[in-house]
RNA sequence: CGGGGCGUAGCGCAGCCUGGUUAGCGCACCUGCCUUGGGAGCAGGGGGUCGGAGGUUCGAAUCCUCUCGCCCCGACCA
């Protein structure tokens, strides 16, 4: 392709809007143009990388079997009632009503449609197990879009679908899937840290996220140095030691104390001369619309997630004043103490040999010497603290846990049975032997933009980004610098050469020396040859890589094997990420 | 949804406080000459409902009211 037909129109300075640079960079490279918060055409440029993600991302489920399919965005309402999601969505599902007056929901993703198939077409054993995949249109209303294609509210999401048998033959067929995703982030230049994740509203019996470590991702997950535990922050758990050693030598009785007008922690701890790990923090929440009271230790926080999931609640929400009052609750002085008709959950910190200081459930009073067991009664003790960094690791209790931040490129849930189950959309198969049994399921995805972006976010410098020669919108640029007929016949026959079996861009501007290998640069094609009238008198041209700076200096006709070398040495290592075929 | 910032040419900005010719600058774009190893030079040129609506005024980019949009932090987020 020539330049000047390429439809690439960079720029010089930085759009006011972008602050990432993975954004600031695909704006100024052109490969994307914003047309609303969290909407972006892709031009030309980013057009080919997101394409060659894809192809990168079928060569691999095709591998292990995958069968690609298209479904429908448009979703008529009724069927995500049947699933229930129509009502746990908040407004990030899109609904609206047709011209018959007929609801329908956009896609946000397609387990509702791809189990209808499956309903439709999965009767036997022998048709199990299957995995159908689409790389389709995801429409989500999100809250708040951020940092270009790391969060959008339109975006080509690869969304798989597996089904099974049985729970082990999901469990048999999950590390496929798992090492598939290993091997399409690598092939496309990131490696990504597959963490335990928490399912969410998604459901199921197990779930990891594929992160890239990133300052600018939006995620949290934390990392054991010791065992190499890696979960999301709102999952991972920690230990929990006492900075204070526990005080039951002495157990003295409860006593109630006037703690007027003192609400913060820091007032309380000095009025009471204690530490902060001897608080007992009570928060009230709404469960669905029951109110719960959640403790924790006074060092820690609760985590909403990890409470929600206890719960099996779809909507967490912090307790309002009326729900308060109406059990004769003040916040501020919120305790498991002498409460009643009111749901209790203890998280692990709350140790049976620590005296607190709780409150009161009465405006402007507080107790000391609170044991829990003896003073109130606690039930099951379950984890809903935050992680916090420097956390000992649950897992192996050695090694102080790691906080750090990560774009997910993807997702896998091991989904179980939540929409197969009779009260969702009941989908069964005849199991050879002692009749119907029920389809386990299992759901993947990956997004397309947020994983171009995130390559960028990796591999880019103060010039441009430097993009890994699989998924670059071309191979090499062949930059003639002069218009010395020389010169230009000299790049086009390397042009020409070259074009049948890469993706070559030709510069063919009229434009400074300067401005060709600034844009060069900035696009970050991974080789770069240059054509110049200094080179010219030994006949040789400048092969530069973009990555890592590397410059050859060669003849024409050595072109072919110094590009063979290089492509060679710019191939990802898949060593370890084996094909997984069944 | 809460907090903050910003809307003037494709991009980046000045002008606004203190109202007053034809709204200005740099980049980009077009024409010509010239130049070709790091966003050159000279000359000429096109491009604006000053986000929108209403108001104040003889007169509004500028003052007032409302409104829409965009960005950042947080909440939220299959």
């Amino acid at each position: 392709m020539r330049y000047s037909q390429a439809f690439i129109h960079t720029l010089f300075e930085v759009p006011k809007e972008a602050e990432t640079s993975s954004h600031i960079l695909l704006l100024r490279g052109s490969f994307i143009s914003p047309l609303a918060a969290g909407l972006y055409s892709l031009l030309p440029l980013g057009h080919r990388t997101a394409e060659k993600i894809k192809s990168i991302i079928r060569e691999e489920l095709d591998a292990i079997g995958g069968l690609e399919i298209t479904m429908p965005v448009l979703n008529p309402a009724e069927l995500w009632k049947k699933t229930g999601r129509y009502f746990d969505i908040g407004d990030e599902l899109i609904r609206f009503k047709d011209r018959r007056d007929r609801e329908f929901v956009l896609a946000m993703t397609h387990e509702e449609v791809v189990t209808d198939i499956a309903k439709q077409f999965l009767r036997s054993y022998r048709d199990l197990p299957v995995m159908l995949y689409q790389i389709q249109t995801k429409i989500r209303d999100e809250a708040r879009p951020r940092a270009g294609l790391l969060r959008v509210r339109e975006f080509f999401m690869k969304d798989a679908y597996s089904f099974h048998r049985d729970f082990e033959d999901l469990d048999t067929y999950y590390p496929r899937i798992f090492n598939a995703y290993l091997r399409i982030f690598k092939r496309c230049g990131v490696n990504s840290v597959p963490i335990e994740a928490d399912s969410g509203i998604m459901g199921g019996t197990g779930s990891h996220e594929f992160m890239l470590d990133s300052e600018n991702g939006e995620d949290r997950f934390v990392i054991c140095p010791a065992c190499g535990y890696k979960a999301n922050t709102e999952k991972a758990e920690g230990l929990k030691p006492l900075t204070q050693p526990p005080d039951v030598a002495t157990p003295h009785p409860m006593e109630k104390a006037a703690t007027p007008g003192i609400k913060t922690i820091a007032d309380l701890m000095q009025f009471f001369g204690t530490t902060e790990d001897h608080f007992l923090k009570t928060v009230a929440y709404e469960a669905d619309g029951e109110l719960v009271l959640a403790a924790v230790r006074g060092d820690f926080n609760v985590s909403p997630t990890k409470l929600a999931n206890h719960l099996k609640a779809i909507h967490l929400d912090f307790a309002s004043e009326e729900a308060l009052s109406k059990k004769g609750l003040h916040a501020g002085f919120l305790s498991p103490v002498g409460i009643s008709g009111v749901r209790m959950v203890f998280d692990t910190s709350v140790a049976d040999d620590i005296l607190f200081v709780a409150g009161a459930n009465e405006p402007d009073m507080h107790y000391r010497s609170v044991l829990p067991g003896r003073d109130f009664k606690v039930g099951d003790r379950l984890d809903i603290a935050e992680v916090r960094e420097g956390d000992m690791c649950a897992a192996c209790g050695k090694g102080a846990l790691e906080i750090r931040r990560g774009i997910e490129l993807g997702h896998t849930f091991k989904l179980g049975t939540k929409y197969t189950a009779p009260e969702s959309m009941d989908v069964t198969y005849l199991d050879g032997s002692s009749g119907q049994a029920r389809v386990i399921m299992g759901c993947y995805g990956i997004g397309v933009e947020r994983l171009m972006a995130a390559v960028v976010e990796r591999w880019h410098d103060q010039s441009g980004m430097q993009f890994p020669i699989s998924i670059a919108p071309y191979h090499v640029i062949v930059s003639p610098l002069g218009k010395d007929p020389e010169i230009v016949s000299t790049a086009e026959r390397i042009y020409l050469l070259l074009n049948s079996s890469l993706d070559v861009l030709l510069d063919d501007r009229d434009e400074s020396a300067g401005v060709k290998l600034k844009d060069a640069d900035l696009l970050g094609i991974p080789v770069r040859i240059v054509v110049s009238r200094k080179l010219m008198k030994t006949g040789e041209v400048e092969v530069k890589v973009r990555q890592t700076g590397e410059v050859r200096i060669c003849s024409e006709k050595d072109l072919d094997s110094v590009l063979n070398e290089i492509f060679e040495s710019l191939k990802p290592s898949l060593e370890g990420l084996p094909y997984m075929p069944e």
